[in-house]
DNA sequence: TCTCTACCTGTTATCGTTAACAGAGAGGAT
DNA sequence: ATCCTCTCTGTTAACGATAACAGGTAGAGA
């Protein structure tokens, strides 16, 4: 009783209740294997003893860690906290655990986390879509496991995807900010892009291009409310002309409409504003700020589902998930309305 | 090379090398212990066969699983996922991954969840500070790893501790109120208080009592933008005389400022607000609130390193480090002098 | 009474690694 | 030549659990 937590094995157990070790495995692993009688004896042992399986014996033996590995970019962004929340949820239910990496957007580093997590044998992988190095790439694709990537469709999934088109949703703003009205719609980014805000930049860039004639306008700032003001200030400085503009964040987004209306810069008369990832100050800030809307928790819930279904062996559903995306517009836009798409 | 990657085993790796499987182990774990000759023969077998150690088994031979786990309420929150990536970045250089599970605020979950953690071994333990269940606190005290509660300082530490004081806070937030001229102050929290938000109350409470002679007035809402308005509606409709109110979250404050002034209660002149956490909008929605900041990462980063301080066995430093708090006065607490109106 | 099945429990070998110790050579000191 | 130390590598026996199979017992049916 007075052991580490934890020193107590099966057989301080058996020898406690009088059998063998793998009656007390099963006791725990398949107790309707067992009698009452029998189940009752080693159950009372082991909570005498304060025995706690050993899960990395178990692991070795087994080949079954009972562990799911995920490596994103960073927790300390809602987006991807609300993702690792929603697997976290799925799986644990089913006895997984959660072991996370972050790769701070680095793709060394991605790789190097990720290696050192597949140490510990997971059953399987999530990490986020988009640009990985190519011996990672390499590496998950020799693993038998099931993977998903999050967040981000892409074209060529190693096994499993779940997330919305970047492309899709950027296309689908632009088009927003040009049924408003804007002629001339500038782009705020974050400094360091990764393969997700290039889609939606891409994707800016054709539109304006092909639609309305005018050269992309990219300013590039920190990824916070005052990154915002800065980058407005620049934008009010550089291209006075613009009547439109798309942020990559709703952060950006919000700093942006705060100084444009301390400038005397008038959202949305002669500014419409869209952001992205709808944080809940949007909602606030007068006159409300359009935005894309993507349901982060749903991304992981649907992750964590498919790869219970999976390891649990039940029928495979669609390998590939389109959360979809939805555009909340509200007053820096304009006209008032929400529209829904692409769901599938 | 097309086996499932994790399916070659030190075996495999020394029969290719032409040494003993120790050879091979020692060349992962103690290079420097092989002549240069046979290290890079090893290497370049392990290289070519795709070889990745297995910390299952290592952890079972040596009883180092390599891992810390963590229990926090919830990592949808930039609180909880900043301390979590401190934690992360302190640990992982010395080779550690972190084992993650949520408790939602509740003792219950708290306890099966770390129960299960457990199970892996970890070889140190991490949770939010305050309320825990008494099995899960006995079962910890039994546990011989080392062990930190985080965020809240508490009482009676089981181990280390790293966080600050939030009676502290609450009585600094107050004693400010009073002294930028408040005299009746209300106080919103969360509907469902968990132990850290209760300190600040029960500070809260004993103040308003002996400095200011007023009964407590407090406001339960919901932990939102949305639920700092509707809070504030609920105040003004019942307590239309208060002159100062804290609440315990910025985006209870936030929505509570917004609010009053769509109602033209002034703030600061009418009513001076103050919240806590310091997230980024409160810097930015005029007049700016007046907050408490606490070096959330910081309090991860120490955790981590204390972890890995005793693990790794250097001399033991303080056990409880309290990193403080900061109020951060802004102008949705003004100073009345000029501007402040007494009313009624 | 004997066989057969179903149910329950035990035995054996093994998962991949490392702790602990043993042994082989090389080189130095005596 | 002998012994000793030092460096390097190998052998053996676990770590704590479970897969696979073996055996024992009881009750049913012949």
């Amino acid at each position: 009783m007075t052991d580490a937590l934890g020193s107590v094995s099966l057989e301080d157990v058996a020898r406690r209740a009088g059998v063998s070790i793998m009656t007390v495995s099963r006791a725990f692993r398949r107790p309707d294997a067992l009698s009452e009688d029998t189940l009752e004896k080693v159950l009372r042992a082991a909570e005498a003893l304060g025995y706690l399986p050993n899960q990395i014996a178990s692991g070795l033996r087994s080949k079954r860690s009972q562990t799911v590995a995920c490596v994103i970019p960073t927790i300390s962004s809602p987006v991807y906290a609300n993702v690792v929340q929603g697997i976290a949820d799925a799986i644990s239910p089913e006895g997984y655990s959660l072991v996370l990496g972050t790769s701070n957007y680095a793709v060394d580093e991605e790789r190097r986390v990720m290696m050192s997590l597949l140490a510990y044998r997971p059953e399987a992988v999530v990490l986020a879509g988009g640009d990985h190095r190519p011996e990672l790439t390499r590496s998950l694709a020799r693993l038998k496991a099931p993977l998903v990537e999050l967040w981000e469709l892409v074209p060529k999934p190693l096994d499993m995807n779940v997330g919305f088109s970047n492309h899709a949703a950027g296309a689908a703003i632009v088009d927003h900010l040009i049924r408003m009205g804007s002629r001339r719609i500038a782009f705020m980014t974050v400094k360091v892009e990764h393969a997700r805000v290039r889609a939606r930049r891409a994707t800016y860039e054709a539109a304006v291009t092909k639609v309305l004639n005018h050269a992309p306008i990219v300013i590039a700032t920190d990824l916070s409310i005052e990154g915002g003001r800065r980058g407005l200030r620049r934008l009010r400085d550089r291209h006075p002309d613009v009547d439109g503009l798309f942020c990559t964040s709703d952060s950006i987004a919000v700093g942006a409409m705060l100084k444009a209306m301390e400038l005397g810069w008038s959202v949305p008369d002669e500014l419409a504003i869209a952001g992205f990832g709808d944080l809940e100050i949007g909602r606030h800030v007068p006159p409300g700020m359009t935005t894309v809307r993507v349901p982060e928790y749903r991304v992981g819930q649907v992750a964590g589902e498919m790869i219970v279904g999976r390891l649990l062996g039940r029928p495979e559903g669609a390998r590939t998930v389109d959360v979809g995306f939805e555009v909340v517009a509200r007053g820096s836009s304009a006209r008032a309305e929400s529209k829904r798409v692409r769901r599938r």
